[in-house]
DNA sequence: ATATTATATCGTATAAATACGATATAAAGG
DNA sequence: CCTTTATATCGTATTTATACGATATAATAT
């Protein structure tokens, strides 16, 4: 049984690399340790990794890949102070997907 | 190794039920096949499944399943008439998201 | 120099998401 | 009544996400 992709008469035309973005941002906010390490963030700015580790009911392992996580779509930035790491929200990728998502929908 | 929970001084206040529902929206959002049947339904509205099987590169029994999720979280709402299922965006979950996700960050 | 501390990454087990074909369901048409 | 059509659900394979302990790395302290 073969797929033919029918083209919509009329779709809605949105850049895709700016797609790909909303989807990934998305996903990122999509998972409850994460959004609980941007809530944690949202009241402590520029703490370290250690204090989210302390915060959340898991390893440090595993938060420090939710970290990545959100570090690679951009909605956390960190920084390498000596043997500690800094992480702040990224509030130009926030102002972005609200007003994406409010252009969009 | 014991695992102690530390309250954070002034966390982020965010009703449970209301948080859940923002990483389940986030969630079906941060998928590009559920991405692309809501930019369908935002210029179809009122579709039938049929037509969104026809414009989307992947099986009818995903594209069910994709919808599914969809009406889980009440992005978009369908009914059946006859032997097809309509459906289109739920404008309030739309806008209640924008309005939470601009409220939080 | 060595030990300690903070964090990231590796390897891997387990769970969840995504995909499909097959089948069930239920309305509409012959 | 039987067939067709539209859709949903079931069973299941495969992929991706999430979790952990162990280890690597790199700065700081002793």
């Amino acid at each position: 049984m073969e797929k033919a992709k029918s083209k919509a008469c009329c779709t809605l035309d949105l850049n895709t690399e700016e797609q790909t973005r909303m989807i990934h941002i998305s996903k990122a906010l999509g998972n409850p340790i994460r959004f609980e390490i941007l809530k944690f963030l949202l009241t402590h700015p520029g703490c370290i990794t250690g204090d989210i580790v302390k915060y959340l009911p898991i390893a440090q392992a595993t938060t420090s890949q939710h970290l990545k996580v959100l570090k690679e779509c951009r909605l956390i930035e960190g920084e390498i102070e000596g043997t500690k790491s800094c992480y702040w929200l990224n509030e130009q990728t926030l102002l972005w997907y609200k007003s994406k998502i409010a252009e969009i929908f």
